[in-house]
DNA sequence: AGTTTATCGTTGCCAAAGCAACTAATTCAT
DNA sequence: ATGAATTAGTTGCTTTGGCAACGATAAACT
């Protein structure tokens, strides 16, 4: 307010002096946060509705549909989550049929994890409505622009640790 | 791995057939949520430690410099929290002298929360710790794929409802 | 070999946030 | 003007997910 927009300086979008405010029109975090919180309340309710299981669930089934075998670690690491609630999930998932979780021969702390049978078909009608969602949530981009978006994400993704490394 | 990649036309990405699979380095509903949580949970830890509030406060008080003066149900569309969450958040932010929360005059219903001095002087040191973590994580990107970044976000900020809304 | 150290996973505990039910206040419709 | 519908915010309940402590196994170092 008590600063004018008359001087349009390209990377500019704060006031100075006294009152700095963020530009919430350009806060990436402030983006990231938002469109990932609906997309998650909202894909948990769709999924939980439809086929039963919810975000975190089809995540895992995703992963090991890509990756058959895996241990809880590497789900870990691929999802961003914590292992108390992966393992968690996992119990609960085993108790449904499913995933298979075998003891690692080559390591008494290891697991080898799958998806069974009926796992398998449940991600079979799951990822159709995923790509449909992932579908119409780029839709207001071009095939070029969600190529961009993609490039961008990913060197983010890779260059977290500049922010949640160092503090 | 039953399907070659010698037919790359450009918008594959998934095999067909019976054993269709997400890329994952290609899936932007997974890039978005991991970096949220990511960037949230490490701002939560350090904005704790350094200034004790945390995330949501932070957010709060981001917006209350902003428009000063807003009622609650502004804060909640803002930054796409419920109610629930807030109305406390605004409680503990109170008694804790961070804001002041005055009854609208016109509308029995509805508040003015404005940040109280001690308010405005926390959120003027988390800011510049708030602007330093965005730096770092956009460091990885030249200052016009920042711009890019930013606009093609604010496009998919904008198209939520085609995910949310319609399913 | 034996002791330390590191890693995998489980569990207890807690904070964060959504949903639903509710109260109070306002607006809308007759 | 009065009853119906809407809106603002509070509160109870639940789910989700992180952190820390732990037990069990494996690796590393004398």
């Amino acid at each position: 307010m008590s600063e004018t927009k008359g001087t349009p300086r390209e990377p500019e979008g704060q006031g100075r002096g006294q009152d700095l405010t963020l530009d919430l029109d350009r806060y990436v975090p402030a983006f990231i946060t938002f469109i990932a919180n609906k997309l998650s309340n909202s894909a948990t309710a769709f999924y939980q509705r439809s086929f039963g299981v919810n975000v975190t669930e089809w995540r895992i089934m995703s992963l090991l549909a890509i990756e058959p075998g895996i241990p809880a670690s590497r789900i870990c690491s691929v999802i961003g989550f914590d292992k108390g609630p992966v393992s968690r999930t996992l119990t609960l998932m085993k108790s449904r049929g499913l995933i298979a979780i075998r003891n690692d021969p080559q390591d008494g702390r290891s697991h080898s994890i799958s998806l069974t049978a009926k796992g398998r078909a449940t991600h079979d009608k799951v990822i159709v409505a995923a790509l449909e969602r992932e579908r119409r949530l780029l839709a207001c981009l071009d095939k070029n622009e969600q190529e961009v978006l993609i490039a961008l994400l990913r060197r983010i993704h890779d260059n977290l640790d500049a922010v949640t490394g160092g503090s």
